[in-house]
DNA sequence: ATTTGTGCAAATCGTTTGCATCTGA
DNA sequence: TCAGATGCAAACGATTTGCACAAAT
């Protein structure tokens, strides 16, 4: 299940692994995606973004696949998609339970670990309804 | 500052201070737009679903004064703006603090009272910053 | 050989903007 | 009167889609 060594690299056969047992065929953009969004940690991304990340790299690939491969790796649970603004769709590589500061001048988030947050007084749920996923956003701005 | 009465309801000679003491012009507009927004309560409403709601009830306006009304409305603190899911904006008559449900198979949000739900451990801010708003969403799918 | 993925450009969706016209103070 | 508001249509940015071509099994 974990396919990530402890330095917080991934090696080529780990990512192949990966996306195959994702369901996810290994094509050649999977594969340099999936290494720049899974190669250096925990991140936040937009599909712009990485667009352009990737082509800084010097893989060719196009937007529209970028968007797709984003959603298939979000659906095989490999990303989070998180809504912060309305404007763009944010991919969050951590997929454990965690929560999220968002620093509104610089459109940037940051991890809070699961174990410090906690939230406490839920209210009794509407009949015949489950919780799914608990968000919490704390946005920040310049003192 | 407490525009509504006990009831829920809003009288228009309310709504014409109202928009006064936020420093809006009280138009014809304005004030079929707060009718509907604050005249029945608590209300979740996006731009498009307030258009309609606005059109059903014989009020002419334009889809683009409806947006820059909302935005108003939200700068002048009468609304409360809330990221969902990144493609729609809504909007929330509720200003005060509170939390929400959202159920993702409507579309639609519950309103959670500030007082039961709490948030707790939160961490050290980075430095310079300070805690804007605390976002708390809580989706809900069917069981 | 067959299935699945990719790239491109056009289409779509929600939202914003420019500008001529109206309206409230 | 005249700053401020409105309506319309065109512009916009992010995202999705249709379809011919290419790559993976």
């Amino acid at each position: 299940m974990n396919h990530q060594s402890t330095d917080g690299t991934v090696s080529t056969p780990d990512i192949i692994d990966m996306l195959r047992s994702a369901g996810l065929r290994p094509t050649r953009q999977r594969i340099s995606l999936a290494a720049l969004l899974f190669g250096q940690g925990d991140r936040h991304t937009t599909a712009e973004n990485l667009y352009e990340e990737a082509h800084r790299a010097g893989v060719r690939i196009s937007l529209a696949t970028i968007y797709n491969a984003l959603h298939q790796f979000t659906e095989a649970g490999l990303l989070r998609e998180l809504a912060v603004d309305g404007t763009r769709t944010y991919f969050d590589t951590n997929t454990g339970d965690h929560q999220h500061f968002f620093i509104e001048s610089e459109g940037r988030m940051i991890d809070i670990p699961a174990p410090s947050l906690k939230v406490t007084g839920i209210p009794n749920l509407p009949e015949g309804k489950r919780v799914a996923r608990v968000d919490v956003m704390i946005r920040l701005v310049d003192e």
